[in-house]
DNA sequence: TACAATATTTAGCTTCAGCTAAGAATCTGA
DNA sequence: TCAGATTCTTAGCTGAAGCTAAATATTGTA
């Protein structure tokens, strides 16, 4: 015989002080990281239904003052994840496209596991903006498990 | 006979630009809660397991410097969570004590959900400590809902 | 008690993300 | 074509969160 598999989730209450440390500073990498996604992503996004992305789109878009786009978007040049041209279009490059790649994967992925799990789609989305910096391919994986059994069990039931 | 209850998850791909003008905004308004929460969260932990909370606990257990903890808990002073007394141990208001209660709660809740989704735990724990600014009440309720269906398959398992 | 060690705060700096206002470039229509 | 409207950038500001180094307060011990 074995021990129970799962007693009620005996996750200590308070981490060891290194352990706490680190999380945070976990925490505080992905608020780095997060605008560098959120450009690159949404520039990409806009490419597929419109024909030009300016800066003004993104204005819009993240709901802050042009300045602020250009300001960040020459960051984002300067990190080589778009091309340079004043007054221009933005266009990513090929680094740039590789972001956006995999921000748009983790997006729609932590999208679509709030949906699975019944949560509506608006609040899903609205949720999703911000949880998608902070979840580890670990999670990420267990959200595809997830998202995979449900719609594997709808086609079994489905036939 | 009803429609299908789910074809493949039919969310538009681009939200409008007011949506995701709100989104965003919504994100910025946690990233400024964030420090509130986590502080008063982390002053109600220690306290549980220790004596005397001290601005040095806290530099330790965030991975920042004393100067500033001092600065972060200046301003929640002045927020009315701590208590002011220079040189003396952190203490909680009432009203402190009532946002480390709803922030403990919902920091819990999302742990032990992915704890039931499958993720390591101290994977869980680490996602935590930045997912948990980013959840509505209403994915809240629907993590609630999953890890109570999973603990009470448990209990019927367990027969 | 006095002095050294430790803990805490203050001073002064950096970087980042936001803003408004003003200037420069581009586009459009008479 | 060129004047006005629009779009984009620049300049210069604020506030938040981090840092180091120096000053100050507390504590513990000879
Ligand atoms: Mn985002
Ligand atoms: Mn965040
Ligand atoms: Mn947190
Ligand atoms: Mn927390």
């Amino acid at each position: 015989m074995e021990t129970k598999p799962h007693p009620p989730c005996p996750y200590p209450d308070v981490p060891s002080a290194e352990k706490h440390a680190h999380n945070f500073k976990r925490v505080r990498d992905a608020h780095r990281r997060e605008i560098v996604e959120d450009y690159v992503e949404m520039i990409a996004e806009l490419a597929r239904v419109q024909d030009d992305v300016r800066t003004s789109h993104l204005a819009e878009r993240f709901g802050v003052s042009n300045a602020t786009v250009t300001n960040r978007v020459q960051r984002l040049v300067g990190d080589g994840l778009i091309e340079d041209a004043p007054y221009q279009p933005l266009v990513l490059t090929e680094k740039g496209r590789t972001i956006a790649q995999e921000s748009r994967r983790r997006h729609v992925l932590v999208r679509d596991f709030l949906i699975a799990l019944g949560v509506d789609p608006d609040i899903a989305e609205a949720d999703t903006e911000g949880i998608e910096h902070h979840v580890s391919e670990e999670t990420l994986a267990a959200f595809a498990r997830f998202v995979d059994r449900g719609s594997a069990a709808t086609e079994t039931t489905a036939i």
